[in-house]
DNA sequence: GCAGCCCTATTACCT
DNA sequence: ACAGGTAATAGGGCTGCG
């Protein structure tokens, strides 16, 4: 026996005989690739006493349902606490975790229980979460080498002889084996469907260098390729493997067509093939199955999630510098023994592609999946909301918290933040000055946690209490609060980490890795507050996200008055930032006023050298220093808007803060109407983007896009909530929803130009010029009456 | 029959 | 399926109008 270390790539478990084993996939650090068999750990359930209950008496009567429940392997009372209370709790072994759910379904029938608690938990998770093992971390583990009779994957085969021990002190990253995959199915009409279409392409790419292409002999058979592919996954044995919306159409897919002919997917380790595990991933045991797509979240500027999009963004390959193959087109470019090579490059470039992001956003997810403590390939498919809540389970656990019951509960809104009247216009120098990460900070500062707050019929507790402005929610002092420890945590790691990164040169890997790490810690930490606000999370409760926003009600309004009694022109303000004509002395003096009376931080986050304000709020433009536009909430940052529209706004913009003369915009204006009448411009810069928030049958009203999504389906496209629709607008009478195409099945000669300039063009230049008095007209007769005066609204333009 | 108004549904943004 | 605050468009119903 001899002590082993390992770094966590994937935990299942097994039952054999109602006896539960963990399995631990992970990489050793003598580089194999093992597997792990934990048996042992024993699961359990908690028993809540109704009030008054003599919590040993119950016990007892637990513990002679013995006889009935023969996998329980015994009972404890423990001291715990539920929302901060002190509660006495039965610990309740079972020795198969299968049967917990049977088990408690029968505790529960017994006079004096009044709830379970912690029975909803997976046996794996249970695992991590009391032996703090971390996927993504390094352990050492006491353990014998067993033959490998089960056929499975991997270098070798240990039999833990002792629980894993966490070594959170060694950031780095295994070599780990990638293998990325895209294909191509063929269907002569409408979208493929398994059932009847067959994979002609399957293009894979390592990080070992290694490219290759799987190529269907015919348009019917497809055993060839799906053999291969598995035979290919199987020798390269890859870690790691990642595709494009791999969990909900790829893998899927696959299986199917595995079926179909006789093969089975097993391109796992365990000679099992994927299935659908939890946050509906597919699951490939003992590798970490990964989904760019669940990743794109992460890049908001990029508004349509597609491969090429994304891969351009990332600068993994340059959308210019490819021929982009639509879906409702693959058909014909299979078909032509011509236009096939252009297809096959297409796919090898998307595994390429895939590859590239991969390797992008690795870093991230591993910590992330780290911090959090959710396996590698769940991570990424996990919502925000259940992210954080792993993030707060671990540390429940620790901290001796017990994890209440997710329940569902009406959804009652509450009052958020304040934003402030912008004054229209253009202002000169004018800073922004940004609360550090207001609402964590206000949390720790007053104490906000679902433990800590004082319910109204509770007296004030001898310690004290802060009191939430204007909803009067009160919270103890003392003791520190389940939200209060971790985020000091979470904020602590961080500081730390940008001490650390100092020490190394960007761009090595010590400063990526830890550069992934504060990110990550940064997307919890920011999160914390949406999720004590989110109806759905296990920890809610209203009157603690309500008194964070009073808090911060509280602190902007404050921190206004102050700046205005400082002499301060404050133009403008949203949530936790005020915008004031710069004045770096009286700024100077606010951020020490600040800090002394609200114990908040705050400070200049950019001066703008120049900045715009529309009427509304929310949007603006500011002129940076370097000469860079920053674009808020303008149409020019919105995927809904055609191209048209979005280039035509930037360019107003550009010259309206940088050459100060709506003359020229408006010039600009008319070129640009005139060159899209022409069709100068580009069709795809005619097209609008939107999203399907639902089914199509749900929708109440005829909406353009849905009336395009609906024309796909009609072609046999399988269309989903999420997915985003391209649409134009065609020539014709009636309402725009009779007159909207998705673009792949439109061309150019039927789109109608004078829509473009009348409903997108006009209105996104509009929002700015009309702050100069400039009118519709001007912009749409070629040769209109003079300039208005307020058009040269500087004087000194020429 | 339709312009004008108001309201609702819908989407995407900001912090 | 992390929060609330906000802008904007299109559709649809209603009113008033020779």
């Amino acid at each position: 026996m001899s002590v082993y270390r390992f770094w966590l790539l994937d935990i299942n478990y097994v039952v054999k005989g109602h006896q539960p084993e963990v399995w631990l996939w992970g990489m050793g650090s003598d580089g194999k690739n093992v597997l792990i068999i934990d048996r042992g750990f024993l699961s359990y359930f908690y028993v809540i006493p109704s009030s008054g209950e003599d919590v040993e008496r119950l016990a007892e009567r637990i513990a002679r349902l013995k006889a009935n429940l023969s996998f329980m392997a015994g009972l404890e009372v423990v001291e715990r606490r539920l929302f901060g209370k002190p509660v006495k709790a039965i610990k309740i072994y079972c020795q198969d975790p299968d049967l917990i759910s049977e088990y408690v379904k029968v505790v529960l029938k017994v006079r004096g229980v009044e709830s379970c608690l912690e029975d909803d938990l997976r046996y794996s998770m249970r695992y991590l979460l009391d032996n703090n093992v971390v996927p993504c971390g390094w352990h050492e583990i006491e353990a014998e080498e067993i033959p490998n009779t089960i056929g499975v994957q991997v270098d070798k085969v240990l039999l833990a002889k002792s629980r894993p021990k966490y070594l959170p002190d060694i950031l780095e990253i295994p070599k780990l084996r990638i293998l990325s995959f895209s294909m191509v199915c063929y269907s002569p009409k409408g979208a493929p469907k398994p059932e009847r279409n067959p994979v002609v392409i399957i293009s894979v790419v390592t990080n070992e260098g290694d490219e290759r292409q799987f190529v269907a002999e015919s348009s019917e058979g497809d055993y060839n390729i799906v053999r291969d592919f598995i035979d290919y996954v199987r020798r390269f044995n890859p870690d790691i493997i990642v595709g494009f919306e791999s969990n909900r159409r790829d893998i899927p897919y696959l299986l199917v067509r595995a079926k179909k002919n006789g093969l089975a997917l097993k391109i796992d380790r365990a000679n099992t093939e994927p299935h659908t595990s939890t946050y509906g991933h597919m699951s490939v045991t003992g590798r970490a199955n990964i989904d760019i797509f669940d990743y794109a979240d992460e890049f908001p500027e990029v508004k349509v999630k597609t491969l090429e999009n994304i891969a351009d963004y990332l600068g993994v390959m340059r959308i210019k510098e490819r021929t982009i193959i639509e879906d409702v087109d693959v058909a014909q470019y299979w078909e032509d023994p011509a236009k096939r090579p252009i297809l096959l490059r297409f796919s090898m470039d998307n595994a390429r592609c895939i590859m590239g992001i991969a390797e992008a956003i690795l870093d991230f997810a591993i910590q992330l999946s780290s911090l959090v403590g959710l396996p590698l390939d769940h991570i990424g498919t996990a919502a925000v909301g259940f992210r954080v809540e792993w993030f707060l389970m671990r540390h429940a656990c620790q901290m001796g918290e017990l994890i209440p019951k997710r329940v569902e509960r009406p959804y009652v809104p509450y009052a958020g933040a304040i934003v402030l009247e912008p004054k229209p216009g253009i202002h000169e120098n004018i800073a922004v000055l940004d609360f550090k990460s207001m609402y964590p900070n206000i949390m720790i500062a007053y104490n906000v946690s679902p433990d800590t707050y004082l319910s109204p019929e509770e007296p004030d507790p001898p310690s004290g209490v802060y009191v939430a402005p204007e909803v009067n929610h009160r919270f103890r002092k003392e003791p520190s609060g389940f939200y209060r420890e971790v985020l000091l945590r979470l904020i602590k790691a961080r500081d730390y980490i940008r001490v650390e990164l100092k020490k190394f040169r960007p761009g090595s890997p010590e400063y990526k890795l830890l550069d992934a790490r504060q990110k990550a810690i940064k997307v919890i930490t920011n999160a914390t507050y949406g999720y004590a606000g989110w109806i759905g999370a296990r920890w809610y409760i209203k009157p603690v996200a309500e008194a964070v926003t009073a808090w911060g009600r509280y602190t902007i309004t404050n921190t206004i008055k102050m700046a205005r009694s400082l002499g301060l022109e404050v133009v403008y303000g949203d949530t936790d930032s005020i915008f004031i004509r710069y004045e770096p002395s009286k700024v100077e003096k606010l951020s020490k006023m600040i800090e002394e009376s609200l114990g908040l931080e705050i400070k200049p986050d950019k001066i703008y050298t120049r900045i715009l304000f529309t009427e509304a709020k929310k949007r603006y433009c500011g002129l940076m220093p370097d000469g860079t536009l920053d674009i808020v909430g303008l149409e020019v940052v919105r995927g809904d808007w055609a191209n048209v529209a979005k280039n035509i706004q930037e360019k107003v913009l550009e010259i309206v803060l940088k050459e100060q003369s709506a003359r020229k915009a408006v010039e600009y204006v008319r070129k640009y109407i005139a060159d899209l009448r022409d069709r100068r411009v580009p069709y795809r810069d005619l097209v609008i983007w939107k999203s399907l928030a639902k089914s199509l049958e749900e929708y109440e009203v005829r909406a353009p896009h849905v009336e395009a999504a609906k024309m796909l389906q009609k072609e046999g496209w399988v269309l989903a909530a999420g997915d985003k629709i391209g649409y134009v607008i065609t020539i014709g009478s009636g309402k725009l929803y009779e007159r909207a195409k998705p673009y792949t099945l439109a061309s150019y000669d039927e789109v109608d130009i004078e829509y473009y300039v009348t409903n997108q063009v006009i209105p996104a230049a509009l929002r700015i010029l009309s702050l100069f008095g400039v009118r519709e007209e001007e912009l749409l007769s070629p040769k209109s009456a003079k300039p208005q005066s307020l058009l040269d609204f500087f004087g000194r333009d020429k």
